[in-house]
DNA sequence: TTTACTGTACCGTCTGGACGGTCTTGTCAA
DNA sequence: TTGACAAGACCGTCCAGACGGTACAGTAAA
């Protein structure tokens, strides 16, 4: 076995994540890390043995724990429709309030590059969805406008209330499911 | 007068985009800043008396420019169209390389609530579409795709070809114009 | 004995920013 | 016209603190 006595790499990656949103993703510091993750300095270094490999544990975590639940939402979805499970997943993170992932800024101040695996992880997700999609304007449509509704949650613009955002929310389900127009004109 | 000697301002502001850029987002020292306007480090915090308020002055320049450019282009679009101004704005942006907006990583890095008056300024935009645009549910849809794009631009994730790039900002400004249907069916 | 740490001490580097000095330009009395 | 002076714009240096990382001795469980 490998951790006996160990979940520690969770708990500093948790505790990662806690400091980036307490102190701002710039003063993310090893120290600060680790008396969070409640390890000593010297411990923290065990685990991830640079600054840079932390981050880039921290972006691959993400991305592991995304893609599962993709794949779960996938399931519970009619059909297996991709995108509409996509966009079910993405709102139901939206939702989530304040604790979104302020470390990603963390990880872009340290070096952008960290951000290669998410652009490779958005590509092939791109890709599927273009395969399984029959109507590629639609796809276009819904994919920005989940992406843009990520971007408005990410830096905390709220623009829309709570019915607004529902609405969209639903507009955007009921193109991923075929129909053209965002909604049949309902009034 | 005021300044005699110096537009010293604009180069300043222009240098730290440039090193925000060059240097990564979290390695944006003021020492780079000035060796990069051909300012001395004095000759900097004459200007900008703190990191801090570099940063902000970064911010509301930025926005300024933004600000400018969209009314100049709502007076070239049809009918006055703030929502198509919006989006063809945004569209021409997104066109130019590489060189955007590295600069807010470093603002956030810094300090996240250097984002407020982007916050501000989003909010008051959104809300003039919401009381010049006659179909809600296209204004979610349009504005939310564009805030899509503007975030895989800002992320470097390029997963449109020119061309499908080209096809959704015409899908967009379609819906923008009274459309509903994102596109009538092409083919 | 090995694994998985803890705790402490320490090093080298970088950074924001305070400070004092300098050069230029403008103003105005004589 | 000129000389004195003030203010504005900027230069160069210095420094205290923070941070990433190393080294190493100790320890408790498996």
């Amino acid at each position: 076995m490998k951790k006996p006595r160990a979940n520690s790499r969770e708990k500093i990656l948790a505790a990662a994540a806690d400091v980036a949103r307490e102190s701002g993703p710039g003063n993310l510091s090893l120290d600060a890390v680790a008396q969070r993750a409640g390890v000593s300095k010297g411990g923290l270094l065990y685990n991830f043995p640079s600054k840079a490999k932390l981050m880039q544990a921290l972006v691959e975590h993400h991305l592991q724990e995304f893609q599962e639940a993709l794949e779960t939402a996938r399931r519970d979805c009619a059909q297996g429709n991709l995108l509409a499970a996509y966009v079910k997943l993405s709102a139901k993170k939206f939702e989530e309030d304040q604790p979104p992932s302020a470390w990603i800024f963390s990880a872009i101040a340290e070096n952008p590059d960290f951000l290669a695996p998410i652009r490779i992880f958005q590509r092939e997700l791109f890709d599927r969805l273009k395969a399984e999609t029959p109507d590629f304007k639609a796809l276009l449509l819904t994919y920005f406008a989940v992406e843009g509704m990520r971007s408005a949650s990410l830096f905390d613009f709220q623009v829309l209330s709570e019915q607004e955002r529902q609405s969209l929310v639903s507009s955007l389900l009921s193109v991923a499911k075929g129909n053209l127009a965002p909604v049949p004109a309902v009034a």
